[in-house]
DNA sequence: TCGTCATTCAATTATTCTATTGAATGACGA
DNA sequence: TCGTCATTCAATAGAATAATTGAATGACGA
């Protein structure tokens, strides 16, 4: 690094991070990673990249101290450095979704809004699970799932969704939630939901938000 | 805009925000805007950079949805656009002080903190103030003080800061504050005045924090 | 209407980033 | 020790971004 004046070298140092957040790919990668450790072959499946291009990447995010690494016998488990990693993906995307009428375009057009898909809250939710009125879906992939979930939540892969809300009571309302609060599955999950004649709702946030948040999170049996 | 599916889209979207705040010019240039409204010409002259330089990048900017643009006559003055601009700033820089060893190094390197630098807090200030302890100067340029300071602070710019330095009472201490935490200024004002045997300190943040904390402002008279 | 001035646009070059490919590394089990 | 497999490295071509220069725009005042 050349010498010139730390007010500038700072500056470098803060744009190296928020360059690092600066690629679709890697604020993807990074959404995965906030549900837990993950190895590069497996979040390479995930995402539909090749390995190399992933590897590559995650060495970006690890360059820029998003994400460390930690050796496992033959595999490399790479997890979010720590949670100011979260705060700083959510600053951005609320800079997003004020300034940017492009999301929310996205987010109408594709859902097709027509009646309310107005989120439920986590303190709504909480209430709602207390008094036994709702059914609780996590609708991401069981690893995901057994990794650390919302306690009392059931696991419904988007994959299973049909299936399984043929055999669901159709006098309760149904919240879903999955990754995180833009996370498509639980929008997916409840679309599906309604189409079917049942009453379907989204949680706000997805795990990540929830455990941030301080509150108890269930582990597969 | 191609066809793909929303996921990619909405992460697109985020990654443009995220990529604008990925120029270390850039980044300056929001510390200076957090400060007040600024014409293209006021901010190159600030930053010591070519007009078309910094419109360009202001223009980068403006289609993350980071600042905004208002005509006045032949000026055109930029501003952040809203708070959660400073939040996404302060949460790029929390990533960095705390994974990016290389930022604690140039503070340290360059302040040489043989002494305790702790700065003072918000609440601390407060009671000192209170109580009629210390004083508190505000070392940025006479027209960022105008907008908006710290009730009770004096301008004392940086330049100045020897000068004013041989009239001051030895027994008081003095608290340096100017645009924010990383800003250099309160830190070379704080190695002047200890040089000159006067007991002085940082406060923690800067105007833009102390505004965003809902702390009152004084305007110039 | 015309000149002035702040700002933006356009075009160029240099630099950096991205995706892809195939080879190299390094740990495990036989 | 050797083969296997997850990961990383290295090299390449293609794409995007940055800084610089000079010309174009658009508002103001004479």
């Amino acid at each position: 690094m050349s010498i010139r004046n730390p007010k500038q070298a700072l500056y470098e140092q803060f744009a190296i991070v928020a360059k690092a957040l600066g690629h679709p790919l890697r604020l993807e990668m990074i959404e995965h990673l906030a549900q837990g450790a993950r190895s590069v072959e497996a979040l390479a499946a995930k995402l539909g990249q090749p390995i190399a291009n992933i590897s590559q990447h995650l060495q970006a995010l690890r360059r820029a101290g998003i994400v460390s690494a930690e050796r496992d016998g033959k595999f490399v488990h790479y997890s979010l450095a720590d949670e100011s990693v979260l705060s700083a993906f959510a600053s951005v995307r609320a800079v997003a979704e004020r300034r940017l009428a492009e999301v929310d375009r996205i987010v109408r057009g594709y859902f097709d809004a027509r009646d309310d898909m107005r989120p439920v809250g986590r303190e709504e939710l909480q209430a709602l699970m207390g008094d036994g009125l709702v059914t609780l879906i996590d609708v991401r992939p069981a690893d995901e799932f057994a990794l650390g979930h919302v306690p009392g939540a059931i696991n419904v892969p988007l994959g299973q969704i049909k299936a399984w809300s043929r055999g669901a009571a159709s006098d309760r309302e149904v919240i879903a939630y999955c990754r995180g609060p833009w996370c498509v599955m639980s929008f997916e999950a409840v679309a599906a939901l309604r189409s079917k004649g049942l009453a379907a709702r989204r949680l706000e946030d997805g795990m990540p938000e929830w455990k941030a948040a301080g509150l108890p999170v269930e582990m597969a049996g």
